[in-house]
DNA sequence: GATCAATACTTGATTAATCAACAATTGATC
DNA sequence: GATCAATTGTTGATTAATCAAGTATTGATC
């Protein structure tokens, strides 16, 4: 009865959720970085640590671990990220930032805040607050 | 000073699209039919007169022309979609579906539906129509 | 201690989309 | 009516991601 309602959720979710791709890919495109490599150096930083395994981070960004090994091909060679064998497991390698990847970071961080500012500016702290209780449910 | 809650809102929303996105994919593949080719009958189907120009429905999906073209290809060749020469303007040509397109949309507007009941499932009727209002005043 | 399934990747082939450059047509301006 | 900018596409080259198959290593079982 009420799956006109799910279905153009779903597909306004969509349309809006390709914007604001757009707009951070834009915004982050100064600092030479997509957005999703943004968020893998954003969980790279936030990570217990400092560092996490391919298939963590592949989970954490919604990426398979092929992509994420073709994502951090370049960023490695470009001393952004950098690889840590573990000694436990020979299978695993650790990834984490190098120090200028440290720096990369927290200046690509005020670009993307300042963006995600403009981006979602016509709602009020308490519309965030709604919006983000409600992604956070539908993820259960 | 909320920066923070932009950023987050931000990172939540890209997690959450990417799961749907993964879950319309693969509730649509059974119609042989990705998210997008989904979403392009869709806008086919509800558009008035039943047809677009490709750079209409490439607005409409978010997607550019050149994308349009690549994905209307195969759809042509298999029957879903039709291309009709606007005798007023031969740079134009609008997309229909065909007879056989509208009975896929039909069928796969099912699957899409349930599908979306089962991913909002958690949320409410209240919620939705919350989200639907966040959603739209985004993208102003 | 050998075998075998499971885990953590990497790589080749493919797909979906982009961009930049191009062609055809239109409509406005001189 | 000629010219020229703008519009509507298409195409070749590239990029980002996927999947399926392969390799190396681990840990459990016999």
């Amino acid at each position: 009865m009420h799956s006109q309602n799910y279905a153009s959720l779903m597909l306004e979710q969509t349309h809006v959720s390709t914007l604001l791709n757009k707009r951070m890919d834009a915004c982050l495109s100064i600092h030479g970085l997509s957005f999703t490599e943004f968020v893998i150096i954003h969980k790279l930083y936030s990570a217990e640590g400092g560092s996490l395994s391919r298939i963590g981070l592949a989970d954490s960004v919604g990426l398979t671990a092929s992509g994420v090994t073709r994502l951090l091909a370049p960023m490695t060679k470009n001393n952004i990220t950098l690889k840590i064998d573990n000694p436990k497991d020979a299978r695993q390698s650790l990834v984490g930032l190098t120090s200028a990847g440290n720096e990369l970071y927290k200046n690509a961080l005020s670009s993307f805040e300042h963006c995600c500012n403009a981006a979602f500016s016509l709602l009020d702290e308490d519309e965030i607050l709604q919006l983000l209780k409600l992604l956070n449910k539908i993820k259960c």
